[in-house]
DNA sequence: AATGAATGAGATTTCATTCAT
DNA sequence: TATGAATGAAATCTCATTCAT
C-alpha cells in the first residue's frame, strides 16, 4: 500500500538491502507484506527473502511469526495512545479536544497505513493468549476517547442523549476502514480526510 | 455469535445434525466457524466434523474451501443489494430514503452477523481471481449508496460541500466494525443501533 | 536387531512393501528404526520411506511421531502383562511360578527385541504428559512381579530377609539390558538365557 | 538427580555461577541436564544458559555437543576401570575380589548417577565414529569383570557350569538400571544396595 | 578467553484436495 | 450421494555451528 507510493522518503523502502538494521528491517518488511497479502498468506520465507536475510536471523530476533504481528500492533497502538493522551489531556473545551483527537488519529493511521491495515485485519490471527494484552490496550484507548465525548456531553458542549459508546464505535469503524479504500496517490490528503471525519463526528454530536 | 443466541428459531443451529439439507448445513457451519476463528484457522476437517458429514460430501457440493467463502459473501451482498435497491428506488425525499437505507443495512448486518464478519474479515483471503467478482459487487453497492447521498445534495436536502464518497466510506466503516463489538445479548437492539447510526449520518449531512 | 536375523518367518520384513496393511507396516518399520538408531535420530521421513508410503499417510494413522513410540511401548507392555498374569495367577508353589515368569519375560523380550529396545531406551523421550500412562503400566507390572516374590517369602519358600523390591529391580535391569548385547545369530538361544536368568534369580533367593 | 540432593559438598551445584572453572562447570551442567531430559532434548543453549556463559565460550572448550557426551562417558568409565583394576588385581580369593568389585561398582555408579544415567541412556546418540572408542572401553571393562568370574570358577570357588558372560551381563543390567529407580532421598543407602547386589551375584554363583 | 549475530539444513506437522469404491 | 485413505506441497520452527570482533 503506502510502500508503493511515489515520492516516499529515501531509505524507507523495506525491500532494499541494508538501510535499516536487520531487526527493524524485518519488521518493516513484515508490515508491508502482511498488509498486502494478509498474515496467513505471508510465509516466513517471503519475509526473510524480501529482507535479504535467512530464517535463522529472523528467529534470532523474533521468537515466532506471531511476534512480528504483535510488535506491529503494539507499535501503532502505543503511538496512537501517546498522541491521544497528549491531545485529550490538554486544555480548552472538550469538544475542540475531541475534534483534534479525531482528526489526528485519522492522519496518524494514514501515515502508518501498513501497520494499521495489519492491526485491524490480522489481529484475530493471534492465539488467544496473545490477544489478551492487545485487546486490553485497544480497550483503554477506546475508553479514553469515549471519556472525552462524555466530558463534552457533561459540559453541555455536546448532545447528551446519544450513546458515547456507540458514537465512538461508529467513528473508529470509519478509521479502521480507511485501509480498504484510501490510496496515497489519490486526490484526498490525509489532513483533509481527518478534517472531514472530525467534522462529521462533531456535527453528529452537535447541539441543536 | 448470533447463531449461539438463545431463543433462536428452530432449525438454525449449524451444529445440529439434520435440520438443514447437507449443502445448506455446510454453509451455515462454515459461516459460523469462519466468523469465530477466521478462514485460515478453520480447516475443512473442522467444518465437516461440525456438520456431521465427511470431506467427500463437502467436495461434492463445493469445489473448494474458497467456494464456501465466496458463497457466504455473495449471499449477504445480494441480500443487501436487493434491500438497498428496494429502499433507494422508492419514493419520497432522498434524505429520508438515505436514512431508511442506512438504518436497514445496520439491522441486516446484525441479523447476519456471522456472514458479515466473515465478509469483512476474510474476503481478502480469496485468490485475486475470485476477488474481482466480489469487489465489483461491493463497488456497485457503494455506488448506489453514494448516489443516494448525491441525490440529496443536488436536491438541496443535504450539505453539498462534503464529499459523498468520504461520507459513505465513513459510514460503512462503522457498519463493518459492528462485528467487533456488538453482542446479541447486550443491551442495544439492532433497530436502536440502526436508528442512531442513521441519525449520526444524517446530522453529519444536515444543512445549517 | 532381530529384523536382521536369518531364517525369520516370511512376511515379517518391515522393509518390504505390502505384506502388512499400511498402519501395521508403519509401526513395524518404526520399531525397527527406533531400535536401530534411536527415536530422536529417526526422522518421520526415514520411516515413511522405508514403509513405502508418504508422510500424509502416516499422519492419517498416527497423530504424531510420539504416537508411534507410545504404541510400541504399550503393545509390548500389554503382552507382557497378560503373560505375567497368566503365570503368576496360576497354581503351584510361588517359587515355581516366579521361575516360570522370570524365564518367560526373558523369552518374550527377546522375541520382541526391537520393541523392547525402543521401550527401555526411548521412553523418556515422550513428553511428560504421555509418560504418565506408560509409567503407571510399568509400575503395575513391577508390583505384580514383586508380589510374587513376597508370596514366596511368606510361604517360606524364599529367603525373607532380602528386599523383594531390590531383587526385582536387579532382575529387570538384566532383562532391559538384553538389547545391548544379545545377537539373534549368536550361540545362546532365548530359552537358554531365560532358564539361566531365572536360575540366577532363584538361587539368589534360595533358602540355606 | 544426585546433584540436587541437600547436604551436597559445596562447590558442586552445576547451576551456580562461579565455583568451578568454566570448562568443568559446563561439563557438570551438561551431565545434569542430559540426565534430566536426555541428550537430544537438551540444547546447547540450555547448557550455556545454566552455566552462565555464552555459546562462544562453550565452543572454545568443546568442539561439539558430542564432545560433552563423550567426556562424561569417558570420565565415568575411566574412574570405574581404575577402581576395578585396583580391586581385581589385589590379593585374596577371586570370589571375594568379585564381591568387592560388584559392591564397589554399584556405589560408584550411585555416587555419579548423572554421569551414569547419561552413559547408559545417551551413548547411542554419538555418531558411529565416536561410539567405537567408547564401546571398546566398555568391552574391556566387561572382560575384566568376566575374567574375575572365570578365575573364581577355575579356582573351584564358583559354579563352573554357568556362563560367566551371561552372569556378568545380567549383573550389569542391574547396575545400569539403577538410574531408573534409585532416589538419593529414599531409604536405601548406596552401600546397602551394593552389598545386596553383590550378595545376589555371589549366591547365584555359589557352589552347592 | 569470549561474544552474539547469523547461517543453513532439516525436523515435524498441517491441510486442501483427489480418487477408487 | 458419499466415503475415507492417501497424497504432496508447503509451513513454522529448532538448533548445532561459524565467524568477525
Amino acid at each position: 500500500m503506502r510502500s508503493d507510493a511515489p515520492g516516499r522518503a529515501p531509505g524507507r523502502d523495506p525491500r532494499a538491502g541494508a538501510e535499516l538494521p536487520v531487526q527493524a528491517r524485518l519488521l518493516a518488511v513484515a508490515s508491508s507484506l502482511f498488509a498486502e497479502r494478509g498474515f496467513a498468506q505471508t510465509s516466513v520465507q517471503d519475509i526473510v527473502e524480501r529482507a535479504g536475510v535467512t530464517k535463522g536471523a529472523m528467529y534470532h530476533y523474533y521468537s515466532a511469526k506471531d511476534d512480528l504481528l504483535q510488535e506491529i500492533y503494539t507499535r501503532l497502538l502505543d503511538l496512537q495512545s501517546r498522541r491521544l493522551a497528549g491531545i485529550a489531556d490538554g486544555g480548552g473545551p472538550a469538544a475542540e479536544r475531541l475534534r483534534a483527537a479525531a482528526a489526528d488519529v485519522v492522519v496518524t493511521t494514514l501515515d502508518h497505513l501498513d501497520d494499521a491495515v495489519v492491526s485491524m485485519r490480522s489481529m484475530h490471527m493471534l492465539p488467544e493468549s496473545r490477544q489478551a494484552a492487545v485487546r486490553s490496550g485497544r480497550r483503554r484507548y477506546h475508553e479514553r476517547f469515549r471519556a472525552l465525548v462524555e466530558e463534552g456531553q457533561q459540559a453541555g458542549e455536546l448532545r447528551p442523549e446519544v450513546s458515547a459508546d456507540l458514537v465512538v464505535h461508529q467513528f473508529f469503524g470509519g478509521v479502521h476502514h480507511l485501509g480498504t479504500w484510501y490510496r496515497p496517490d489519490g486526490e484526498l490528503r490525509p489532513e483533509e480526510i481527518g478534517r472531514t471525519f472530525a467534522d462529521l463526528l462533531l456535527r453528529g454530536l452537535a447541539i441543536g
